[in-house]
DNA sequence: CAGTCGTGGTG
DNA sequence: TCACCAAGACT
């Protein structure tokens, strides 16, 4: 438990630029965080001392929008058949997809392909350190560029994932969900919450992330165990319900990612081609099925052989 | 910039 | 039960 004294009255000079008011200070957080994390931070493989910076970024891949419980089978087949970019860049793009498994979004298993591809053509074979240079690798965007700096590197960077974003928007902000999309507003609050210390930078990267997963979660928040509960702006104000917008719901049922998720099932499993007449079984409808396949092939997660038979890519 | 892109666990 | 949610990227 950190032992911090009840709120040593806030400064009033509050504000930094133009960031909206904030009523918490940043830098108070820093310590009962970072002391909360040293206690209570989950072991994951990817955090281990010797994982290295393609584990960081196969596991980040693997993250973007899929729980940690669900990534962590595939991430260890993953790592265990390609211990480094290299060995996935020589396979064919159609085992990695194969070998996403069920993790959803298998697009992100032929841009980590392509990723690693790119990484041994112009940084032989070794994941850059290089901010803009990560970004510019297939599939990484902001978030993840920042995460792999920072979590393999130790670099000093924003991080903002939606656990960021939120653990922000309630304790600095003062409400209870951040914005339905990353804003600038988000990225600026995050960058001027930052340590000013590279290593301690780092550090609160991956303790405010787990702060938001662990305790300061969307639906239920475990308020009585949060190490910030005494400075959190929108705790201060009485916990007020969100009262933004209404979310939009996603939807599954029937959508062309339903069938492309079934016409992918099929061909996953299949160890040769799958002729289309078999395909066709995947959904009754044969517009929406055709469709379906045909994004399949132009995004390159499926590719068409002669005499209307499909396999993954070669 | 709003839409699209999977899948499964859960309150 | 069923809507909501989960370490986003890309167009």
């Amino acid at each position: 438990m950190p032992d911090r004294t009840e709120q040593t009255a806030h400064e009033a000079h509050s504000n930094i630029g133009s960031v909206q008011d904030h009523s918490g200070s940043p830098s108070a957080l820093h310590d009962p965080v970072l002391a909360w994390y040293a206690v209570n931070k989950r072991e994951l493989p990817w955090r281990e001392p010797g994982a290295g910076a393609w584990a960081v970024m196969v596991s980040e891949f693997m993250l973007q929008q899929t729980p940690v419980n669900r990534v962590l089978p595939a991430y260890q087949r993953w790592l265990e058949r390609w211990p480094k970019p290299v060995d996935l860049a020589a396979e064919a793009p159609g085992e990695a997809v194969r070998a996403w498994d069920r993790l959803g979004y298998p697009r992100r298993a032929l841009r980590l392909h392509a990723a690693a591809q790119a990484i041994v053509e112009r940084h032989g074979g070794e994941v850059p350190d290089d901010h803009a240079a990560l970004l510019a690798l297939p599939g990484v965007g902001t978030y993840t560029a920042a995460a792999i700096a920072s979590f393999a590197f130790g670099q000093r960077h924003a991080v903002v994932d939606t656990n960021v974003r939120r653990v922000l928007a309630r304790s600095l902000t003062g409400v209870a969900q951040p914005s339905i999309s990353p804003t600038a507003a988000d990225q600026r609050l995050a960058v001027s919450a930052l340590p000013a210390d590279e290593p301690t930078a780092a550090r609160w990267a991956v303790a405010s992330m787990e702060l938001g997963a662990l305790i300061c979660t969307a639906r239920t928040p475990r308020c009585a165990d949060c190490p910030i509960r005494s400075d959190c702006a929108w705790v201060r104000a009485g916990s007020p319900p969100y009262d933004g917008p209404p979310r939009r719901g996603q939807t599954y049922e029937g959508t062309d990612r339903q069938v492309r998720g079934r016409l992918l099932a099929v061909l996953r499993a299949a160890s040769a081609p799958v002729p289309k007449t078999e395909l066709d079984t995947c959904w009754p409808e044969p517009v929406q099925r055709e469709r379906a396949l045909d994004g399949l092939v132009a995004d390159g997660l499926v590719e068409p052989l002669s005499r209307g038979r499909y396999r993954l890519p070669a």
